[in-house]
RNA sequence: UAGGGCGUAGCCAAGCGGUAAGGCAGCGGGCUUUGGACCCGUGAUCGGAGGUUCGAAUCCUCCCGCCCUAGCCA
């Protein structure tokens, strides 16, 4: 029997109910700060989470870390919870807010004040930098010297209290005082030299409004907020390791509940950036158009193009959870959106840069219908009607007047099958004075009805089709990596990891010509378009005018064998 | 520089002293009324150097490389 690789997390838990620790229990929690729409490194964090919580029979929560006011809002919030909802990660009734824990975490700190653990300290923000150790350069050497303590920091508790208060109360400016930490300043973990819990922030809070005018950092909230909630296993990502030892600190300062914390790698992507600063400014700039765009790598962006949270889920699986930084090929996450849509998505015959062509034997005004199958992968799917008559569209790139080798497709003289209909050969190639080539004139046939030749005789490819007198117009979006580059902050100096921004990385085709069924469409909805790939309906569509969103393209061999020919 | 981490195939990633799982990508082939899907085949001695051991990717030592922190952001 194949044993089940378990991840290094999942490893250190198992450890840790069978010892019995927190009695067994698991409790985790996703914690994000309301001021930017998730993106899918957030996703592996949730489903991360949240699955663990349902794997060991726990509980998963969901907690803003709502601690700075000039960044925060509920729209931000409201966006959060509608991506967890898609993913499928249920925080129950257990919706929380670190804001809701501010009077808590307000009389834990004139606790550490009366244990004299913390003081009130009237240093700028530029002389608490200095003298906690700023890095000093040494030729080309960089020191780190010890940090000096603060003037302040031998207050006494009386004074400290009634100063603490001072600053609640709003006496002073903003920036004027902070509460800091009395740890130690020759600390060689930087974030023990006495660190700031509050800062005055004369600031409207989006939940608590103006009752408060200082705030607790997030430092001084994180670990109390997991105590509160009773979490276990506090998983985070790597850059939290350094601040470990100082959430122990304070813990063990209150003598409260501890949760276990543990880092992970968090995830990146090839051709795509992965921070809410670097998003934000895509679309402030109008590199994207809002956080929705599909060429995002927002969550709401990923569901609008067409992705599944199955899809998703999979992925996170593949990648796995492990403390390397890595950087994962998107082409990862795009197998794993065909490999689901390929078991469900319904095809339609769809063609995107039409070529017309008449077959010059078949009946004018003549029609007929031919059955179509749903989905080859799924019987139960069924199947459809598509209307055939004497003048249809093809794929333009679907015949070449002279044709490289290893090209199936139709050429003059050549014979092709038309999917669920006909064997047809191009007869004669009609063009513009320019060159353009503006039609094809084929003859079909009779015979072959159905798709194949009673003869026996074989044709090497099978093309996509629409009767052009039934076709539907409608707007095709095909979508390509945002950056053209696998890792676009890699830049020169001087240069901008903006200009790596790939400028094709969305098509806007406007008149596609689509089967009948297709006229009427929800948004949400998604097809394969056979041959050309996944897309998804538009929130943009009209009835009878179609949007579709490019979810992803198939694997096409032959465009594979043409690029390595082109190079 | 100090402190904290990481280093297994092109990209992820198992492995926890007994002689390198799996996935993606690539390549080759089969099948095919989607050049789709599906099926088969194909690659590493584990950052480097020493050491311990009958035996090391796994233990020890030293070295190298990369990342994080030095916000009153999270």
């Amino acid at each position: 029997m194949m044993e089940e690789t378990r991840d290094f997390i999942r490893q250190i838990i198992d450890e840790d109910v069978k010892q019995g620790r927190y009695g067994g229990r698991v409790h985790t929690r996703f914690p994000p700060e309301p001021n930017a729409y998730l993106h899918i490194g957030h996703a592996k964090s949730i489903l991360l989470n949240y699955r663990i919580a349902q794997e060991y029979g726990g509980k998963f929560n969901l907690r803003f870390d709502d601690t700075n006011p000039q960044k925060e809002s509920a729209e931000y919030a409201e966006a959060i919870k509608e991506d967890l909802r898609w993913l499928g990660a249920d925080w129950e009734d257990r919706e929380f807010y670190a804001s809701d824990y501010f009077e808590q975490l307000y009389v834990w700190a004139e606790k550490l004040i009366e244990k004299g653990k913390a003081y009130v300290c009237d240093l700028s923000p530029e002389e608490i930098s200095e003298t906690r150790g700023k890095a000093i350069r040494d030729g080309d050497r960089v020191i780190t010297p010890p940090g000096t303590d603060s003037p302040y920091r031998e207050r006494s508790v009386e004074e400290n209290l009634e100063l603490f208060r001072n600053m609640r109360a709003g006496e002073y400016a903003d920036g004027a005082k902070t509460l800091r930490a009395k740890i130690d300043m020759a600390h060689p973990n930087l974030n023990m030299r006495d660190p700031v819990m509050y800062r005055i922030l004369h600031a409207a809070h989006y939940r608590t409004g103006d009752a408060w005018c200082i705030y607790p950092t997030y430092d001084w909230a994180h670990g109390q907020c997991d105590a509160i909630e009773g979490i276990t296993h506090s998983i985070c990502s790597l850059e939290f390791e350094n601040h470990r030892p100082l959430y122990d600190w304070f813990l063990e300062q209150l003598g409260v509940h501890h949760a276990r914390q543990i880092e992970f790698a968090r995830l990146n992507l090839t051709h795509t950036v992965m921070s809410k600063r670097l998003l934000l400014r895509l679309v402030r700039e109008g590199h994207t158009d809002r956080w929705d765009d599909p060429r995002m790598p927002t969550l709401i962006a990923m569901r609008r193009r067409g992705y599944t949270p199955e899809a998703i889920a999979d992925f996170m699986n593949r990648v796995g959870v492990s403390k390397s930084e890595s950087v994962v090929e998107h082409a990862l996450l795009e197998h794993c959106v065909r490999q689901d849509l390929n078991l469900r998505a319904p095809r339609r015959l769809a063609v995107l840069d039409p070529l017309r062509v008449v077959i010059t034997n078949y009946p004018e005004g003549q029609e007929e219908m031919f059955d179509a199958i749903n989905n080859p992968e799924d019987p139960a799917a069924g199947t459809r009607k598509v209307p055939f008559s004497r003048e249809l569209y093809i794929e333009r790139e679907d015949f070449m007047e002279d044709p490289p080798k290893k090209y199936f497709r139709l050429a003059p003289g050549r014979e092709v099958r038309l999917r669920y209909a006909y064997f047809i050969r191009c007869e004669e190639v009609v063009k513009t004075p320019d060159g353009r080539i503006t039609e094809l004139r084929c003859s079909y046939d009779p015979t072959t009805r159905g798709g194949d030749a009673p003869d026996g005789r074989k044709v090497k490819a099978t093309l996509h089709w629409v009767s052009a007198r039934h076709a539907v117009c409608g707007v095709a979006r095909l979508y390509e990596h945002l950056f053209g580059v696998e890792n676009p902050l890699k830049v020169e100096e001087g240069q901008d990891w903006i200009d790596n921004v790939n400028p094709e990385a969305l098509v806007t085709v406007p008149d596609c010509m689509l089967e009948p069924s297709l006229a009427e469409v929800e948004p949400g909805q998604r097809f394969q378009f056979e041959r050309k790939g996944y897309f998804c309906v538009d929130p943009d569509s009209r009835p009878g005018a179609p949007v579709f969103n490019r979810t992803a393209t198939l694997r096409d061999t032959w465009q594979k064998l043409r690029a390595r020919n082109a190079t």
